[in-house]
DNA sequence: GCCAACGTTGGC
DNA sequence: GCCAACGTTGGC
């Protein structure tokens, strides 16, 4: 199975490319995620060595700041059960849970963030699905053509 | 802080 | 099953 590409949203003041690399083995849960089609991609497609983009969304600039892992495929979200939990999600069923998430670990953080604009000037770059008009799914996927030409603007090796 | 775009909910 | 109302996302 060929390696596919993904791009994960998050303001970085929830949940910044810095508290990844603080996590235990610099690696977290990506929980949280209540959209349906976000969710099948996770369900579904993601497969462990699967490259993610880490995006900044809501700040100044936003931009992708670097370049993470999956380590461990779909299981299910444990926050939809919790009462107490922001993301509790009522009437999810832990037999047949409505949400999951993947783990996934820091692998590099760019030197050169690749900003929004950067993207939308980039004749390479401006069909991403992340520029798309309206587009809010917080996990998408990326195609290999665009992986690269982002990580060679970034001037890393992954 | 504003607002457009979108997904979800709930009344009918 | 339709659609208006509402809540959320996310760029600006």
């Amino acid at each position: 199975m060929a390696k596919k590409y993904w791009l994960v949203k998050s303001e970085p003041a929830s949940f910044s490319i810095d508290d990844l690399k603080r996590s235990k083995n610099q690696t977290t849960c990506w929980d949280g995620v209540r959209n349906y089609q976000a969710r099948n991609f996770i369900r579904d497609e993601m497969k462990k060595g699967d490259g993610v983009l880490f995006y900044y969304s809501n700040t100044d600039p936003n931009a992708v700041v670097g370049v993470c892992e999956v380590v461990k495929e779909a299981y299910p979200d444990h926050t939809q059960f919790d009462p107490d939990h922001k993301h509790y999600f009522p009437g999810s069923d832990t037999k047949n849970p409505s949400w999951f998430m993947v783990d996934i670990k820091f692998v590099k953080e760019f030197k050169t963030p690749i900003t929004l604009e950067d993207i939308k000037k980039n004749p390479k770059l401006k069909n991403m699905r992340l520029v798309q008009k309206g587009n809010r799914l917080s996990v998408m996927p990326v195609a290999k053509e665009e992986w690269d030409e982002i990580i060679k603007r970034a001037d890393v090796h992954c």
